[in-house]
DNA sequence: ACGTACGGGACCCCCCGTTAAT
DNA sequence: ATTAACGGGGGGTCCCGTACGT
């Protein structure tokens, strides 16, 4: 009995699988993919080397399942964005870069893990790089639909592409977080979001506060 | 005989170091720099391990040295820009922009060592994260000079602050070549290029044309 | 099949680190500390160097166990000396240079490893050299205890200090076995554990012949 | 000029010889002989291993160098012991004792080069180790001259081997110095010295104080 | 006499993954 | 599901020694 109840920790699979991806979310931010050991994960997880092979069959296979656990997290995240389906796209627009800048405000530095996993491993692990590009895609299409919707239903100042607009933001979005990582201020995300807040309402003919003021 | 045979390299101990800066350059562009190792930096200039910690006291060393070596050059690239300084401002930005975009048409993937290092390595090795900044902050006081410069001699459109768009600018650059490396899209840091282009004009209220005018 | 034809050991990890500890004291007496490798005990215990560090997280953490166990060996082999502690304490310590000099006639040259690590070691490793000091103090005490006890049965030629004495005798012991490797003379160390023993019987007044007579 | 004034630092080749053999020794007490390394020779020497190697042809040749010269010194100090060839043998093992504890007092660690080669090298290095024995024996060999002059000028207690009680003495200093290191406790060796002084005078049957006195 | 560039090698450490057992 | 023991195989560092200028 206590045997047993000494050697089987949790029973419960999912709970160690799940602490396992946040070990390496949380070692991987901070070190980077290589850097991070899978002995730190096991460590920081509270298990063994041999368990955590029984969860994950390698190393690349927890960095992707992390990545993966980021992007599902971030797309949760965002989508109480544009939860209400009929608000106004514009709005939605500001509730995004809200949460954004609510992001940046957690104690730990403002690190994306797709922003890092790619950076470090795009040009090595083609799996990486497509699971990488597929999250920041998710993203970016929401923004571009946005844009979309925001262009049927206003006027636009000039006339522009809502998929480039979009692929500018997601770029803004993560080189702000790279940038400011080595600057050490996490003030500059937020000037460069509200920068491009201002941006995009530029691009349609009437401010959204003129508009809902009239 | 034999032993003579196997001679040292040829003694040009400057052409030595440049070539393992060279080589750091390629490999942690590609692999980043925890995956690189001194072996293949050394197999990559045709030099011995042994002899590598004649030239670096460390990995380390030579991490910096690359990033160092990569500002510099980054430094004297953008220097064509601004070559001429009574230029106007903004078609020195142009220029600036214009070789950014030439950047992008290389062979190689465009992507900056100084980003590549900062993602990495910022959180655990403050030198490099330091040395970081300082290469980017050079670029970023460019463009924030020219700015000004702009604003001196130009109309405005609305009011805004050069140093927050330059370091807008930097990363919309940084965050470009991030996003396009995994997205296999260097067409993608061009559309950013010319959409911030386009905004940096937005920001004065005349034409470049009526500056020729006057 | 060929895979796992290279099977693991014996699955015992108590000979495993027992055959480690052996090795690294057969290695470290004949070669020293700083000579004697990792590789070397690996191949000595029949182990791969990727498993030593499973049993030991550094070379130092081997010498300091192989140290130790050197001490609780001489420890054992000296207890047979006192085994009886109603016996007269010269007999007890007469037993024991004996144990002493049979020590001396093995085949292989009469060294001791705590005074080998001592010697190469005490003034880099702190650790290790307190760990020599303890291991030198009880074999010292035992002599010393020794002493007292026969101060107090028996008359004394002149007084002395036990503690003084004892140290004496382990500085003559472990001088002699430095002194004998050089000359290769272990005839040497039985010459100077007699003249030691000559040396304590004259500490005190009566022969033992009268300690059976009373 | 100034070049080459530069370049040759001392063209003094005995000085900078005997420069590293210095360092050599400095070092070797300090680490042993596996553990110093030439380069760390060099810099306490204050040259570079170019230089280092035109004075010595293998590292192994300055450790004998400086065990020689560490011997040289010994002979010399101790010469002062019977530097008056008519003085009484006792008075003049008196003296060398004195030099001895003298030897303690300095404010480095009392350690012998010859014993810290003797017992990390004995056994894997048969030069080194030749060299060893042959400076023990110079002293022994001193002692033991003493002895039979002052068995042939006085009475004896008893019967005793003048080259037994040479080489005792020895392994007693050379063991002193060993357990002295580790304890921390030169004040150690002064007493096994003291010990070995009254052992000594018990050989003969008048006491040296008494004889003076009479 | 002395310095610099360099070669070859190996040392300590550690890392990822597997196997057998519980 | 979880663990400990273990295997290969580098990784960074450094070490001794040499060749070759000056």
């Amino acid at each position: 009995m206590s045997k047993t109840a000494k050697r089987q920790r949790l029973r419960q699979p999912v709970a160690t699988r799940d602490a396992l991806i946040a070990a390496a979310q949380r070692l991987m931010l901070q070190q980077g993919y290589a850097a991070t050991t899978v002995d730190q994960m096991c460590a920081e997880a509270g298990l063994t080397k041999g368990s955590f092979f029984h969860h994950f069959v390698s190393k690349e296979a927890i960095g992707r399942a992390a990545v993966d656990a980021w992007g599902a997290m971030g797309t949760r995240l965002y989508a109480q964005a544009w939860s209400d389906p009929d608000a106004d796209p514009l709005d939605q627009f500001d509730r995004m870069l809200d949460i954004m800048i609510g992001f940046t405000k957690r104690e730990e530095p403002c690190i994306c893990m797709v922003g890092m996993m790619a950076q470090e491993l795009a040009l090595t692990n083609a799996g990486m790089r497509d699971a990488c590009a597929d999250h920041l895609s998710v993203w970016t299409q929401s923004v571009v639909r946005l844009l979309i919707e925001a262009k049927r239903r206003r006027r636009i100042a000039a006339d522009f592409s809502p998929a480039r607009v979009g692929w500018l933001l997601n770029s803004i979005w993560q080189g702000s977080m790279l940038v400011a990582k080595v600057r050490r201020s996490p003030a500059m995300i937020v000037s460069n979001l509200e920068l491009a807040r201002t941006y995009v309402h530029s691009l349609f003919a009437a401010t959204r506060t003129r508009k809902t003021a009239s």
